[in-house]
DNA sequence: TGTTCATATGAAATGCAAGTCATATAACCT
DNA sequence: AGGTTATATGACTTGCATTTCATATGAACA
């Protein structure tokens, strides 16, 4: 069962690691030790995070040998990351901007 | 401290609570006793859902009396719902579809 | 086939947001 | 001022997502 609601979609971005994953992958593809190594989080968490982001089509998967390779919807995901910015900057004094972007 | 982050922002669509007053607010402002009665919560559970909801701007307030009256932030609401029901329904079967809207 | 590297998975522990309950505030009216 | 209605707030509890840890799977290659 995929996307079985909005707020599940909406989870995998009010979340720390996911969204670190995400801001990660809109550079470009990449697998999940490196993802793991660049985020700091053990390769588990983010093999269980990787999971809810794809459940969601929030990412796409491609086997390369052994690796996964992990790549951003970016028809979806980059136009809401957009959106959000342009909200921020509009909305929130810059001290908070500056917050958002240190996660 | 308003809009800490991105996932705060976020946050506000990933909960059942707080999609389900942002549903019932496309439709037009309401005061909070309406919004609890619609959405059968309690008026201390929606209350301070609709903190979180204005401190990140997804909502905003006018005093009324003693009534207050919430409404939307139809810029950038509107769009990121727009978004996210054309990605449903891209990329998730119908079946899919159906739980969500039955959320 | 056995080994290594890369990743996934399941169950149990942890953490934290959300809900609950009681109470406070605040506006309006008599 | 006192009463009533509307809403907010604080502390406590609960529910559930997330992490952790141990282990399984699976691909490549000798």
């Amino acid at each position: 069962m995929k996307c079985k609601s909005y707020n599940l979609f909406f989870m995998n971005f009010a979340n720390k690691t996911k969204l670190e994953i995400i801001t990660l992958l809109r550079s470009g593809p990449l697998n999940v030790k490196t993802i793991a190594r660049k985020i700091k989080e053990e390769q588990s968490a983010v093999s269980h995070n990787l999971k809810k982001l794809t459940d969601c089509h929030i990412l796409d998967v491609k086997n390369l040998g052994k690796e996964r390779v992990y790549s951003l919807n970016r028809d979806t995901v980059i136009p809401i990351l957009k959106l959000v910015e342009k909200h921020v900057r509009k909305n929130c004094p810059k001290s908070c901007i500056k917050n958002a972007e240190n996660n």
